[in-house]
DNA sequence: AATTAGCACTCTCTAGTACCGAGCGCTAAT
DNA sequence: ATTAGCGCTCGGTACTAGAGAGTGCTAATT
């Protein structure tokens, strides 16, 4: 695709952001009197026609019907946000929102999320939200058990940000207590340093190299093991303010607003969407139909990553209908996401 | 407010099922071609008109204009309620379908709460809530201390129905191990049998009356049970299905719709709508204004208490609009809310 | 006294029509 | 390469007419 003029590019760029500001298709005229206001030149209606037939021609736009202005196509927004959009930034004001609500101490992880949620759903004015974070990258650094009544064992493994994850097993016969201790040690030794998401094959590993003499006590620390940490944790999704984008123009019809909520309620269609988007930093942009979901055909997502001590525990964004301020939401989502990283590095 | 005749009876609740089936305001010729096929009787459509006069007189009924049928009040959906409706039953299919989805082990409460909520909302065909459970009405079981690393304590507290609720605080000063097992037993000893709600006030009139050897085991136990258990737990909802709601054609308006969707966004208002509900076994229903919040006047409430061990723990139900199955809902929330109950209390 | 047939009236809903205006494409002139 | 001008298309709005559903009222009937 060869790249476009420098003229088309400020057709589009206006195109763009003046469709999304009114909902209106844009005409010629509109554009002509916008191009004298930003950049001092003279151009008739009829030029701008002319390139506005190009940009249709390499479906950079499209016309709604015969007799209407222009309206960007997917392919129009992916060029806006690839090169035409300005440099993302986060006016302090919203910086300063962000700030406070991460300011006072949150006791439950599902506040801190939540509240994430709510935060990116107000200041984009669209649906906001954050999937859980998984642990499985980090380290564990301690593992505790304890036994609860004569019938279960709590067993609470830290991780080395000092995150919590605790689970209640069952046990099929009691335990005497200093058989205990010596696996809570042995455990530890066994298990300091390793990924969460390694527990399971590091231990079963070991069980096969054993001597006999271990044998008894790694098969034990496996079958607690295997128990206390579900292989596949169900990931939980916080999502808010979806009546935004049901407030947009595009969503009053009826058929439109059905599919979208069918979407919107389904946690494993979303987090397909966009849990598997990519590792860089920053956030990335799904547009429309990219995403390849007919159901989501007129929304876009905005989402970025959000890392615990640079290992990428989670997936948060927003998603709206296409027609949205993408340098607005890029730069909230890419924020909100660096600082909820610092708030749960802080966290304990 | 006299009652009404048997025939006025009749004719308010064929005006309220038919309405509630069809959406479309109720004629007189309709009713009076129902009644020949119910009763067998033999009523002419002028003879229902009298009656319909009759009825919207006393508030039962409505003409949303002049040479439109007959749609029912809040009174008159009331009175359906409170005297016309059959008994509630629950069809053997619906409880199979509920039966199946505690059948097997559900591992973390909030699946338990999610999924209730989501069966209330795939068999209502209306929007499922459920606010989660809280154990303040519980008895305190045993406590256990166990230090984390050198910094924090992790404590966790058993209620006599084995649920868990586990809390992580720092400590100001190393607590050497002795010391904390002492603690340890002191807490069990005094707190066992206590409810979760009374713990801070227990331990406050204790450290009053002690004497002075014990004061400063007293005060360390305050201190922590003080940072373990927050005062006023925010409770949270589990809200499924609310585009079942957005899909009943009174909805359609998008200023309705808008105002629906602020509310069921919005936990508090929410909770305050169906917490306070009477503490009478069965399912309440609150309809149309009877809940004096005008923002859902187009909606009713049907909800249920839940109960651990006979104690009320939390409150779930239906909301959709106030043309609804009342019926069909009124028994399935009770329904649900009983298994919900026994699946808690078999929950460990 | 209760019921019913008949009729005039009211109001919504739909379809049809006409018209306005926005915006385009094309051609010819600059 | 740009632009002025013209004819064309099509969505939106306003207006009208007619159909249909349902009522309320009156007078007749049981």
């Amino acid at each position: 695709m060869q790249d476009l003029k420098e003229r088309q590019k400020q057709v589009l760029q206006m195109i763009v952001t003046t469709y999304v500001d009114t909902i209106n298709p844009v005409g010629s005229r509109t554009i002509s009197k916008f191009y004298q206001k930003c950049y001092q030149g003279e151009l008739s209606p009829a030029t701008i026609r002319n390139e506005m037939h190009n940009l249709e021609e390499r479906d950079y736009i499209e016309q709604p019907h015969t007799s209407a202005g222009r309206v960007p196509t997917d392919k129009g927004y992916r060029y806006y946000v690839d090169c035409l959009m300005p440099e993302p930034k986060v006016p302090p004001h919203v910086a300063a929102l962000v700030a406070r609500e991460y300011r006072d101490k949150i006791h439950h992880i599902e506040t801190l999320v939540e509240r994430t949620s709510k935060i990116l759903s107000t200041l984009s004015e669209q649906a906001g939200l954050v999937i859980f974070p998984s642990f499985e990258q980090l380290a564990l650094k301690r593992i505790e058990l304890t036994p609860i009544g004569r019938q279960h064992l709590l067993v609470v493994c830290v991780t080395n940000s000092g995150f919590i994850q605790s689970s209640m097993i069952d046990m099929k016969e009691v335990i005497p207590e200093s058989e205990l201790s010596r696996l809570n040690r042995f455990l530890n030794q066994e298990l300091e340093g390793v990924l969460l998401a390694d527990i399971h094959t590091h231990l079963a590993d070991r069980l096969e190299q054993a001597q006999d003499s271990l044998r008894a006590l790694y098969k034990a620390a496996h079958a607690i093991v295997l128990e206390s940490f579900p292989k596949a944790a169900e990931r939980r999704i916080a999502l808010e303010g979806s009546r935004h984008v049901l407030e947009q123009p595009e969503f009053q019809n009826f058929e439109k607003s059905r599919r979208l909520f069918k979407m919107l309620e389904s946690k494993e269609s979303l987090m397909n969407l966009i849990h598997g988007t990519s590792e860089h930093p920053g956030a990335q942009v799904q547009i429309g139909l990219e995403h390849q979901c007919q159901d989501m055909r007129d929304c876009s997502f905005v989402t970025a990553q959000y890392r615990v001590n640079e290992r990428i525990v989670g997936t948060l964004g927003v998603v709206g209908p296409r027609r949205m301020h993408y340098d607005r939401i890029v730069s909230l989502v890419d924020f909100v996401s660096r600082r909820l990283g610092e708030a749960l590095e802080k966290w304990l």
